[in-house]
RNA sequence: GCUGGCGUAGCUCAAUUGGUAGAGCUCCUCACUUGUAAUGAGGUUGUUGUGGGUUCAAGUCCUAUCGCCAGCUCCA
């Protein structure tokens, strides 16, 4: 048969029976499971009844799936044959990228132990053991693990309420399992094991602590090279290793963890990335607003931001005998600018955007860099319209939320709708009117999109936009909000042409979500080669001997005065270093200029790419960077 | 917050079994006046995160605390 056909096997026999004589001994040995329908079986399933077969062979996501499910069990035992069966097993699953495995030892594992791991795995997987499938009776299951003090295992079964469950036998090692697993050790070609970290018994941080060991398996192994290669990548591509070479921003213990310094060329940058995103905004009929930092306690609790949102706050501060407390959204002080005036329908729909600093208590161990921080400046806004409005305004936001992550070097999405969730306030009609509007509006821009069953917030549907980086990880940056909820508790109101009030339907938004972290992204995306339109730095001036350094300093006022992001770097030092440290900073254009330049009232621009163009007169410079900013931003 | 690992000069790192800290870069000085990725010489730099403790002696051991890292957890 053709590789991707299918076949239909009649009941009676295994998988491997049955398809074995059906394909040829090349496929045989790229063939690792098989599917029913969507549902992933091994070699040793036994058919019941007649049944469509498709075999799954090596490259496809499937195939890697089997593999690394059936390395974390070849890890498994390997661990039992290396300390022995005091080291009791939880679970081991195939995840993204790899796999782990959780283990109940007194002991810590050290990098140490992962050699003899990996090497008792590398016997292992020369030895070719099949992986073999047996199905029990669930108490006769307990019995046995109970008898082997495996508790971990007797929970398992016990919660899944089952008569048989299937166990998978790999030399001395069984494991309840569901499987599918391949058909033999021999399979592995090449895998790694990670790291080590603690991880909950169940995700329960309330229960045993277990360690948890990470892996990663590939057929080939190039492709494992390829894997570790871009876990390298990512590591110089790390912001905070960035942020500290470029001199973008600095974290001090003295200040607190999760709060950020800005140094000036990050503060270059974060100003860049505001300017424009004003700029968008004015042009998308936006209006700006700036609001304090602290409210008094009773507007957090007119919010309900007391009662849901507390524990992400931080405690009151007395002002006069009156408590205060910091904000952790801007929302119900947009909602104050709506309420200090009367309001027509005539004035709907109103878009108020703010880059609104908002602080919100993290836990210790999730702060990291600039992704997860204490103090962070959301690019905030929040439109009021009324309910037939919600459908254009959505569109609205798409549009403009689009365009600026476009700019920014982020054209694929990953969008999804979520919809009411059990837990929620506002009647269904409103529930039902505005879900219909994202949908509406995310069609009419021609968007694909998810719908999360259930996943929306308790006050109202939401779109959720993920962005994809240059290494292929994914981020969400994007969420539009439809809020029920804070109209009411607020008491917003409109009058309507009919001269009665009416409330309006409120849409938080946020395009980048949090600066902080947009830019945090925008350092790995682009490795800290930014482009020109927002690079804090756009060109430095080298001079090659004193000899210029009046022209140079000539040349570097009037960059400057232009409004080009310019350097200089005059000192006394042989052309090469100064264009190494240059090259370094990654400056986008170094200005060369020695007596040729000097005489002629030119620079040489030398690129990123180490190639030059030919001298040109400073005007001419300023000109083509001008250019280049208008293409990178848009105008 | 939890588990494990870690904390030495501004940065990157070194200090044999505990024996009063060292290198490169940065920075400063001098010489060199240099044409496309590091010129040479000299010099400054630390309460070894912080507080206790053990010891004749602590960067090394114990303890508390702060912070960082990998995860877990959390993220209406």
């Amino acid at each position: 048969m053709k590789d991707g056909e299918s076949v239909t096997i009649p009941a009676g026999s295994s998988v491997q029976e049955a398809l074995l004589p059906l394909i040829s001994n090349k496929q045989r040995k790229q063939t690792v499971a098989a599917k029913i329908g969507d549902e992933l079986v091994d070699f040793t399933t036994l058919l019941t009844k007649d049944t469509v077969l498709t075999p799954v062979q090596i490259g496809t996501d499937e195939a890697l799936e089997v593999l690394r499910h059936s390395t974390a069990h070849i890890m498994a035992l390997a661990v039992r044959d290396v300390f022995g069966t005091d080291v009791k097993i939880a679970i081991g699953p195939s995840i993204e990228n790899g796999f782990y495995y959780d283990f109940a030892r007194t002991e810590p594992f050290t990098p140490e132990d992962f050699e003899k791991i990996e090497a008792r795995m590398t016997q292992l997987v020369r030895e070719a053991l099949p992986f073999k499938r047996t199905e029990i009776a669930s108490s006769a299951a307990i019995e046995k693990f109970k008898a082997e003090d495996e508790k971990y295992k007797v929970e398992l079964i016990e919660d899944l309420g089952v008569e048989t469950v299937s166990f998978y036998h790999v030399g001395e090692f069984t494991d309840l399992c569901r499987g599918p697993h391949l058909p033999n050790s021999s399979f592995i070609k090449s895998f790694k094991l990670l790291r080590v970290a603690g991880a909950y018994w169940r995700g329960d941080e309330k229960r045993d602590v277990l360690q948890r060991i990470y892996g990663t398996a590939f057929f080939d192994k190039k492709d494992l090279k390829k894997y570790l290669a871009s876990i390298e990548e990512a590591k110089k591509r790390d912001h905070r290793k960035l942020g500290k070479e470029l001199e973008l921003f600095t974290i001090k213990d003295e200040i607190g963890p999760g709060l950020i310094l800005w140094q000036p060329k990050g503060a270059q940058l974060r100003r860049l990335i505001e300017d424009f995103w004003k700029d968008e905004h004015y042009r998308h009929d936006y209006e700006l607003l700036y609001t304090p930092h602290i409210a008094r306690q009773d507007l957090w609790k007119t919010s309900g931001h007391l009662d849901f949102y507390s524990e992400n706050m931080y405690s009151p501060m007395l002002i006069d005998d009156v408590k205060y407390q910091l904000k952790p959204m801007n929302c119900p002080f947009h909602i104050g600018v709506f309420n200090s005036a009367k309001r027509s329908y005539k004035d709907l729909p109103v878009r108020w955007c703010e880059l609104g600093t908002v602080y919100r208590y993290e836990r210790a161990g999730a702060l990291h860099g600039l992704l997860r921080v204490r103090g962070f400046t959301q690019d905030d806004a929040h439109i009021f319209c009324t309910p037939d409005q919600l459908e254009d305004e959505i569109f609205n936001i798409l549009d403009l939320n689009l365009h600026i992550l476009q700019t920014f070097g982020f054209p694929e999405y990953e969008i999804f709708l979520s919809t009411r969730p059990e837990k929620s306030v506002g009647t269904d009609k409103n529930w039902d009117k505005s879900t219909e509007a994202l949908k509406l509006a995310l069609e009419k821009k021609g968007l694909d999109y998810t719908i999360d069953p259930g996943e929306g917030v308790f006050y109202g549907p939401k779109i959720d936009i993920k962005i994809k980086d240059q290494l292929g990880r994914s981020w969400q940056c994007s969420t539009i909000q439809v809020d029920f909820n804070l109209p009411e508790r607020f008491k917003m109101s409109y009058t309507g042409a009919d001269n009665s009030d009416h409330q309006p339907i409120m849409i938080h938004r946020a395009l980048m979500g949090s600066l902080e972290r947009f830019i945090g992204i925008l350092i790995e995306h682009y490795a800290g080669v930014f482009p020109l339109w927002f690079a804090p730095v756009q060109a430095r001036i080298l001079n090659i001997t004193d000899d210029q350094a009046e022209y140079s300093e000539g040349v570097y006022k009037n960059l400057r005065k232009l409004g080009i992001r310019i350097e200089k770097d005059l000192r006394n030092e042989k052309l090469n270093y100064k264009i190494r440290e240059a090259q370094v900073a990654k400056v986008p254009y170094m200005l060369i200029i020695g007596d040729k330049e000097k005489d002629e009232g030119t620079v040489t621009v030398r690129l990123r790419n180490g190639k030059n163009l030919p001298p040109m007169p400073v005007a001419d410079f300023a000109a083509m960077v001008d250019a280049e900013v208008k293409k990178g931003r848009g105008y």
